[in-house]
Parts: C-alpha cells; structure tokens; sequence
DNA sequence: TCGTGTGAAGTAGTTCACAGCA
DNA sequence: TGCTGTGAACTACTTCACACGA
C-alpha cells in the first residue's frame, strides 16, 4: 500500500490534491461512492486520467460502484500527507503574507502554518490568525525546534534567495515562492516558483488567442 | 514578423514572460548582448530549450554575440503584449486582492490593474495603490467602458463561480483565479487556476520524497 | 452491462547533435 | 572556433481500447 513505487510526477501529485479537496466537497453532501468519470468532470479531466492518476495509491475501486469516498480520501492522505503532520514557516508577513496565512488557517489542519517570521520590528511578537509572528533572528531555533521542512516565502524579490539559503540551511527542504525570481537550492531541495506576474502575462496572451478553457495543472 | 504562427504551448509563454524579466534586468545592468546559455543558466532551462523558445518570435540572433538585449525585448513585447496595453480588473479586495494590486502596481505599465471590484460596500469607492475600488454593481459597465479582457478573481471559493460568469459576459476573456475550486468557463475563454492549497501540498509531498530542485513552470 | 485497471498507441514537450554562418 | 537554428531522437504525459470482474 503506497509504500515504495516508483517516482509519480508533479502534475499527477497536484491532481490528486485537487481529487482530495473534491471528494471531501462529495462526502460532506452524502455521497459514498464515486465514479471516475464524475471526478473527472468535477476536476476538468478525463476519465482514464483520472484511474491512472488514481492508480497510485494502489487503492482498488469496484467496477458496480465505482470508489468508496471515504476509502479513497483515507487512502489519499495516507499517501499525501507526512504521517503526524507537517507544520508550515512562512516569512514576510506583508499583504501576501497575511492573506496566505488567512488562506490555510484552519484549512488543512495536517499542513498548517505554525510559525511565521518578518524583519520588521513592529510586526514580531504579535500575531495573526492565531500565528505567531517571529524576528527573523529567532528563525532558525524556531524552525530546527518545529521540525519545520517546508516554508513558504512571501518576501521581496531582492531578499528571497539569502532567506532561501537560510531556511535550506536549518533543514527545510521544500520551499513555495512567490517572489518574482528564480531560486536557487541544492539538490535535494524541491523549489516551486509561484510566478504572479508570469500567470498574469500568460493569460493575457491566451485571452488574446481565444485560448480554450484550461484549467491547466496549478503553479508548475 | 510574429503576425501569423501555429499555436504556441502555455508553457513556452511562461518561460518567454521569465526571459524577458531577465532580460529587463540584463539591461539595466549595462548588458548589450546575451548568449543562450547565459540565459538558460538566469532561468533554470537549457539552452538549446532557450533557443527554441526564442524561435517562435522570429527574431535572429548572431552567432558571434549571441541575441541583442534590446531588440529581443522589443521582439517579446510584440509577440507577448497587446498592443497600446491591456487594462486588467480585480475582483476581491480582501488580503489577497490588496496583495495583488500593491505586487502589480507600476511594474508592468502595459498590463496594469485598471479597476477593481468588492462586495463589502465600506471598501468600494476608495483607492488603493491608486486603484480605484467599485462596488460590485459597477462592474459591467467599467469593465465594458474601459474594455477590459482579463480579469484576476481573489474572491471566496463560493463567489469564484458566479463573479467568474458576469465576467465572461461582460467580455472578459481570461481569468486568473486565486479562489481554490475549479472554474468552468465558456470555450474561447482562457482559465488559469492558481490554487496555493495545491501548491503547497505538492511542495510537502515532494519535500518528504527529496525530490530535485524543480524550478517548474509557474502555474499550470 | 458497465466501470475499473492497464498495456499499447499516440501526442506533446525536451534534448541531442550537427549544419551553417560569422 | 563557437554559437545559432533546427531536424531527428528521445522522454514524459495522456488517451485509447479492451480484458476482466461485479
């Protein structure tokens, strides 16, 4: 059961993401059973996609009813998830800092922002949705005490890759950016670079071209 | 020169919108020329990946200096921007959308937030980052007097759906959405779902495994 | 009969390797 | 000589099509 397999790919693992988040929609509403198909065009996609992406789990549906909610969204945090919970630093506590920490709070309680960190005094020491706001020069006990291993950076462009380097340095060993650079990080290190302005440019050059509706794989 | 061309793929854009960043600040820098490789080695590609971006702007570099800086940006404004620019709305001005509006502000005049909507009545009719803020009842007629084809939604899940149809029926043609549900949208109208929740179970998920630095493509 | 699971086929995207030019 | 431009090879990803089982 999920315990050793080959290496699945970036956009498999962001569709069952996105199956997860549907199924617990289905489940809340009563369902028990689910077909390929209606999470396919719940999520976008196609029908066999959607089984090989399923496939991974190595959870088995029925052909009569198709899959067990329930199973299958335990299945998928098992595979998903870091046994125990993994918890979140973010640093920058600007708008986008304060919106990210709105955003998650209280909405995945398995991978969820504990600590947060800014260089401005007047913004330590306080906190925001039930998150603590640090100093950066508390940065790294805190991380190295939290067993913290993924952090997200919600700083300016020119401070991004020496807080990177930080973080790489006290163990964190994933890291969401959504400054306008590409960050460098050591092997071992997965980096995705949630571009803004990138996105905005590419829809505008698609809403030019009368681009087809999307609903393309989310960041990377 | 770039008039008429066989499509080009969503990720070809993203990485011609990271070039041309790039080579905005190469410029800056006094740089007059750049080879493949340098700018293959700025953006995380290959180079032969960056000579077959470049070829679809038609735009000839020499084999002894390489591409000229200014004329390759000249080139990816024309293949990458509407001409006399495009005016973008905003819908939510909650963290997230004053996030937006502050990231956006007077970095690319040519794709600017022009307008920007919210449902709270005490938000509406104030502005920031010079930005005005409207009511929602105004946003037919502004997005219709100001031709207006692209739109970012950093509205509640709930209200992603219906602001995504009065949208697209008042002409919008691209949408870039921050709310974490997948939107549907008419053929001809291109969607770009951001969707950080993903993003960053994707991250954890490949924080655990050690996966390679990614530098993946920037959303979708 | 109908949906899952999956080998095989097809398609899109990337890298290789080299001809051609300065 | 060294880099661009690009056909060809390769790789990754998606879809097809069907055997199997309820």
């Amino acid at each position: 059961m999920s315990g050793k397999s080959r290496p699945v790919s970036e956009r498999t693992i962001a569709r069952l993401s996105v199956y997860r988040r549907l199924l617990n929609v289905l489940q809340a509403e009563g369902a028990t059973h689910v077909f390929s198909r209606q999470l396919a065009d719940l999520a976008g996609r196609t029908a066999p996609q959607v089984r090989r992406d399923l496939m991974v789990l190595g959870y088995a549906g029925s052909s009569a009813r198709g899959y067990e909610v329930g199973g299958l969204i335990r299945s998928l945090r098992q595979f998903l998830d870091h046994p125990g919970g993994q918890g979140v630093a973010l640093v920058g506590v600007g708008n986008l800092g304060k919106a990210l920490l709105t955003h998650f709070a209280g909405r995945r309680p398995n991978l969820a922002i504990t600590a947060a960190f800014d260089s401005d005094p007047t913004k330590a020491n306080r906190s925001i949705n039930q998150c603590r706001v640090w100093p950066m020069e508390r940065l790294a006990d805190i991380i190295r005490a939290r067993d913290v291993r993924v952090a997200i950076l919600a700083v300016p462009p020119e401070a991004a890759q020496p807080v990177a380097d930080r973080l790489v340095e006290t163990g964190v060993r994933g890291l969401l950016n959504f400054a306008p650079v590409r960050l460098r990080a050591p092997e071992g290190v997965y980096v995705e670079d949630l571009d803004m302005t990138v996105s905005l440019e590419k829809v505008a050059y698609f809403a030019r071209r009368g681009g087809a509706a999307a609903g393309g794989m989310p960041a990377s």
